[in-house]
RNA sequence: GCGGACGUGGCGGAACUGGUAGACGCAACGGACUUAAAAUCCGUCGGCCGCAAGGCCAUGGGGGUUCGAGUCCCCCCGCCCGCACCA
């Protein structure tokens, strides 16, 4: 037996494919499509383990659609911009653009080693100007469609550096180079309307257009859309007092106005105008909200940030209760965004509330009675009670449920003239400016005289200028410094002009590039996308990725398919008709006495110790996290499939974790998977040309044997397991197979009886040989060509059509149950599977262990669950 | 803090809508082959008691529902992901 060397073997076929053009996708419309897509990498330098098993599953699925008769859409691109490329041009002083390019040369390269059925004809790179000008295109389109806005918002400005900053680059509220408190400032950025969709984007989680979503998924977009329903009302001012511009009261928005009688406090946001009205005569309360201002914009640091508010001289008095006033606060828990940027705060019901409410000492009224709580003894101590129960201390409202009681209030203050019911939204709309060089730039002039005015589509696309590597170093915008691109004459009014210096947010790149997808380039129109085409292959059968991108990525997506059918571009609305979310690689993280991060390779591990391979000093075990570059726990496929093939990391990023769940790198599971590579060679080596010598249509006359029913058990099991995303399980059964196929004997019956000459043996192995073959091409395709081609099979397995089971052969003629005696098990009996509940419970009955059991006890009762378990009870 | 997952042998995991817990793989151990090693093959492999037959315990912890719970419900603990300028 020869030795089977992936080295030799994986290049071949790879060339031969190439040279076939195998994975080209034709465009051929008269079989039924499938668009198996994988979300795209950023090309940060090397590819990693994780993209092994993101593209190896839709690899899987790509080549598993092909065997079944599709016409496969499986393409590859590179999301090219994005901030990595500039921290890289700071720190090595090479050009975004080179770094980027360079590394997509690498990883695509690397992709093409793991034997991926790629058509690479459709590659599209985000940052390549035949990309972004479409995207120029649509922003235009979007813009004249009304979906574009400009406003003020805040970023994270870094007062040293005098920069904005990414929230990546806010480390525990200082930026990451200058060390400098961060601090929040105001500038005018673009917004797509995303919120003008709300309701459609979160109607469609519900109404089946998503069905093929994972639940858990659909379940957070839900949540981040956050649609409540509330009351947006004013309070009054007390004491007769009037608000910066004369108004009579404040305005909040509440989802629980039956708590109203529950208020002991008013809250407003740092920056709503009552608190800068206030702040400009009051400098310890401008010192207070410059001082909340010292923290990042990311809704994480503000919802961390410990509570802390500053009184106001105002205060508003209660709706319902005369003489009851309570003081207004300016907090830095409370969000401009959402809502009103202000809060009434029912100390009892809220836990935010509660807390503040402690620290400064105010009112707490319990008006939420718990079902069988005492009104007399109920007392809220450091927990706020959030539970269902009736209102009690709440006058008009005493005695109703929660429900009734939201309905109450509403309808009591609109009554009243002081508010209406009022839906609100979480969602925020998308700010898609970015204050940097290496994206696509938003194409707009800004002129003295016309204002912002959009390029014009003959000026597309707005090409980034070529800037010097250097400029990089320099904090800032270097757009912002390149006046023979920045000043232009105003499309409008010829006079003169500015470029906008913002770029677009990634996530604007990757919100279409399925689109452009569609058409080969040789035929790609003078726009974003070929309708026709778009139309055939849209949406997306299969997308598959990481879970981290369970909301942004996904939602703007929508929202931008959304966008692109308004201004005529695509005929769908749901860019993604099924979604599988994958799991993340982990690794364990190894550091040195010094702290710092150290490579898997370049440690040692013996006996739970590690140490350094080359010092041999002490290494310190970290948890076992997502491989991250900061933290270096990441391992290179290319030492990988150096040493074991391609095959053999598909196959082992494949097996043992089910694939939506996270997965350790180990190597010895590698190696693992390198000795299945070798045994399917094994078995299949000697077996030479063994496809050609039967015919498959016409099974020999004692076909029943014990070979030929895991043969077929096995590819309805494999068959069932890919299409519901199960690799780890095909490949449990792949792996039991094996051990049956190994072991076969001279085919028998189930008997036991020898039934077979050695023709109807070798058909039954041969068979065997071909179906394995087959199931394992999606996994593992290069020995599986390999092995195709030892079998005498014809052409690429690659085109060969996916082995069907046969029903008859799936059949069992006996079952073996397993007996429970008060739910415990103490026998097992085997029955025909025609048998009876009555048959089988007697055959339990007289089981001899059984009996021993219910000796001396009185049976209750027998329970037959056919086809599984008998029980019976007796005491 | 808010939202979402997850927790089963030494390890990764399997167990279909509640029905024989530990499939399959890895590691480990014993043996065969070999001058030796690698590779390969055969066997053992949740814990405890027992010569054995067999019994008891066991799915992060505690409670509950059920003839029957890894699976459903309640409480608690741990870990991971996302939180809008990382992609």
């Amino acid at each position: 037996m020869s030795r089977y060397n992936p080295k030799e073997v994986e290049p071949k076929w790879r060339a031969r494919w190439d040279a076939a053009g195998a994975f080209r996708t034709s465009n051929d419309r008269k079989k039924p499509k499938y668009f198996v897509l994988e979300m795209f990498p950023y090309p940060s330098g090397r590819i990693h383990i994780g993209h092994v098993r993101n593209y190896a599953m839709g690899d899987v699925v790509a080549r598993y659609k092909r065997a079944c008769g599709f016409s496969v859409l499986h393409p590859m691109g590179w999301d090219a911009f994005g901030l990595p490329a500039e921290n890289a041009a700071m720190q090595t002083g090479k050009h975004p653009r080179d770094w980027t390019l360079a590394n997509i040369e690498t990883m695509k390269e690397q992709l093409k080693s793991m034997g991926l059925a790629l058509d690479w004809d459709r590659e599209v790179a985000t940052c390549n100007p035949d990309y972004y000008r479409w995207q120029q295109k649509l922003f235009l389109d979007f813009w004249k469609a009304g979906f574009v806005e400009r406003r003020e918002s805040y970023v994270n400005w870094d007062p040293v550096d005098m920069t904005v900053l990414a929230n990546e680059q806010v480390i525990d509220g200082k930026g990451w180079r200058s060390g400098a408190p961060v601090e929040r400032k105001k500038l005018s950025q673009w917004f797509f309307k995303i919120t003008d969709k709300a309701e459609d984007l979160l109607a469609a989680l519900d109404d089946g257009r998503l069905k093929g979503w994972p639940e858990n998924v659909r379940l957070m977009q839900r949540n981040w859309i956050g649609k409540s329903k509330g009351l947006r009302m004013k309070f009054p001012f007390a004491d007769g007092m009037k608000g910066p511009n004369g108004e009579d009261g404040l305005e909040v928005y509440t989802t629980r106005p039956d708590t109203l009688f529950g208020a002991s406090f008013a809250a407003v946001a740092i920056d709503h105008p009552l608190a800068a009205h206030y702040a400009a005569k009051d400098k310890d309360l401008a010192a207070f909200i410059a001082d909340c201002q010292k923290v990042g914009t990311s809704e994480e640091a503000i919802e961390k940030a410990e509570k802390r508010g500053y009184k106001l001289p105002l205060r508003i008095a209660h709706p319902f209760v005369d003489g009851r006033a309570f003081p207004v606060f300016v907090a830095n828990f409370v969000l401009m965004n959402y809502g009103t940027g202000a809060i009434f705060g029912s100390a009892g019901h809220d836990q935010r509330d509660l807390d503040f409410a402690r620290k400064y000492g105010l009112e707490v009224i319990p008006v939420v009675l718990p079902p069988g709580a005492d009104p007399a003894t109920f007392r809220v101590e450091d927990e706020a009670y959030v539970g269902p129960g009736t209102l009690f201390n709440s006058g008009f409202l005493n005695g109703l449920t929660i429900d009734e009681g939201i309905a109450a209030a509403i309808a009591r203050i609109e009554e009243m003239g002081l508010g209406r019911g009022a839906t609100n939204w979480r969602l925020r709309d998308w700010g898609v400016s970015r204050q940097r060089y290496w994206g696509c730039p938003i194409p707009a002039i800004h002129c003295e005289k016309c204002g912002v005015v959009p390029v014009q589509e003959k000026d597309l696309p707005v090409e980034l200028p070529e800037v010097e590597a250097s400029e990089f170093a320099i904090p800032g915008n270097p757009l912002t410094r390149t006046p023979e691109w920045l000043n232009v004459p105003c499309p409008e009014c010829g006079g003169p002009g500015k470029r906008e210096t913002d770029t677009m947010d990634t996530f604007v790149d990757s919100s279409w590039y399925f689109a452009r997808f569609a058409t080969r380039p040789e035929t790609r129109p003078e726009g974003p996308v070929d309708r026709s085409d778009a139309g055939y292959w849209l949406p997306v059968d299969q997308y598959i990725g990481g879970i981290e991108h369970a909301i942004l990525h996904l939602l703007y997506a929508r929202w931008f398919t959304r966008a692109m059918k308004d201004t005529g571009h695509l005929s769908v609305d749901e860019p993604f008709e099924n979604l599988f979310t994958q799991g993340m690689v982990t690794h364990a993280t190894y550091r040195d006495e010094k702290g710092n991060w150290l490579l898997p390779e370049d440690v040692v591990v013996e006996n739970g110790a590690a140490r350094h391979a080359e010092s041999g000093k002490p290494v310190a075990i970290g948890p076992i996290e997502k491989m991250s570059k900061s933290k270096k726990n990441v391992v290179s496929p290319e030492g990988i499939a150096d040493k074991y093939g391609a095959d053999a990391a598909r196959w082992f990023m494949l097996s043992d974790s089910p694939p939506e769940r996270d997965v350790e790198w180990t190597d010895a599971g590698v190696a693992g998977a390198w000795k299945l590579v070798q045994r399917i060679w094994d078995a299949v080596e000697p077996a030479e040309g063994a496809l050609k010598r039967h015919d498959f249509s016409k099974p020999p006359a004692e076909a029943d044997t014990p070979l030929r029913r895991a043969t077929h058990e096995t590819i309805a099991g494999v068959t069932d397991d890919i299409e519901n995303f199960r690799f780890n399980k095909a490949i449990a059964r792949i792996y039991a197979f094996l051990n049956v196929l190994k072991d076969a004997p001279p085919a028998r019956r189930e008997d036991g009886s020898p039934a077979n000459g050695p023709r109807a043996e070798a058909y039954a192995q041969a068979e065997a040989l071909g179906a394995l073959v087959r199931l394992i091409a999606p996994f593992i395709p290069h020995l599986a060509e390999e092995c195709w081609e030892r079998l005498g099979g014809e052409g690429f397995v690659c085109d060969a059509p996916w082995p069907k089971a046969d029903p008859a052969l799936l059949v069992r003629s006996t079952l073996t149950l397993g007996v429970q005696v008060n739910g415990k098990r103490r026998a097992e009996i085997e029955v025909p599977a025609s048998a009876d509940n009555a048959a089988v419970e007697k055959a339990a009955l007289s089981d001899p262990a059984v009996a021993r059991h219910i000796d001396g006890l009185t049976l209750r009762k027998v329970v037959v669950v056919p086809g599984r378990v008998v029980n019976i009870v007796a005491n």
